[in-house]
DNA sequence: GACTTATTTAAGTGATAACTTAAATGTATG
DNA sequence: CATACATTTAAGTTATCACTTAAATAAGTC
């Protein structure tokens, strides 16, 4: 499951709010959800996998938290797909302007 | 289905691309997919449901273009995410150079 | 070393998502 | 106005995802 999957569950997202805020334990975490223990690990493995979060074990715990080059790979996929729109938009005032040609 | 999930499937994800490029009509943008016709348009119904993109009646033709405000919320949420994890870090700094009261 | 605690892995189930083909809708054209 | 064209909607199928309970793994505690 790619990144953008990844994120298009609302829990994995909430999560993600959460390491953001602070690291956590898995049990933490777990807490703030209605759903079981085994549900979290599970969206925490897809995470891992997307390298949105890295894990730390801590004893028998395992400390979350949150790995922002994912994040950042993904803002940079968005942010390059709006400049390349915002770059058009651009291009199309300058015609309108009568500057097409500089 | 919401914006991240709507952008988690690497077709729409394309599409959305494609569309920063330029406008395009939907039989244009079916023609870069090995799928059908209609699973194309079935994208396209998701990608307008969550604001990325809007479409143009021009006779039989429709045109799609770019929303840039579904992919502007999108990197809102996760610039923010991104600049909370890194107000921790720099709070962390502070205290390791022995700022922590300022 | 038995027992509890923290977390994951395994296995199974129900919902949903993405695709297909066929039919419907709406617009241009001879 | 009959037909072709562009696109969508409908209906059905298959795969995948998120969840559950049960079992496994691993690390602290008495």
């Amino acid at each position: 499951m790619d990144r953008f999957a990844a994120l298009g569950d609302p829990t994995r997202r909430t999560i993600v709010a959460l390491l953001s805020e602070a690291d956590r334990r898995a049990g933490d975490i777990a807490a703030h959800f209605d759903t079981t223990p085994p549900a979290i690990s599970q969206h925490l493995k897809v995470l891992r996998e997307a390298s949105l979060v890295r894990v730390e074990r801590r004893g028998r715990e395992r400390v979350y938290s949150l790995d922002p080059d994912g994040l950042a790979a993904m803002e940079a996929w968005i942010g390059e797909t709006r400049r390349a729109w915002n770059g058009r938009l651009d291009a199309l005032k300058h015609v309108l302007d009568g500057e097409e040609g500089r």
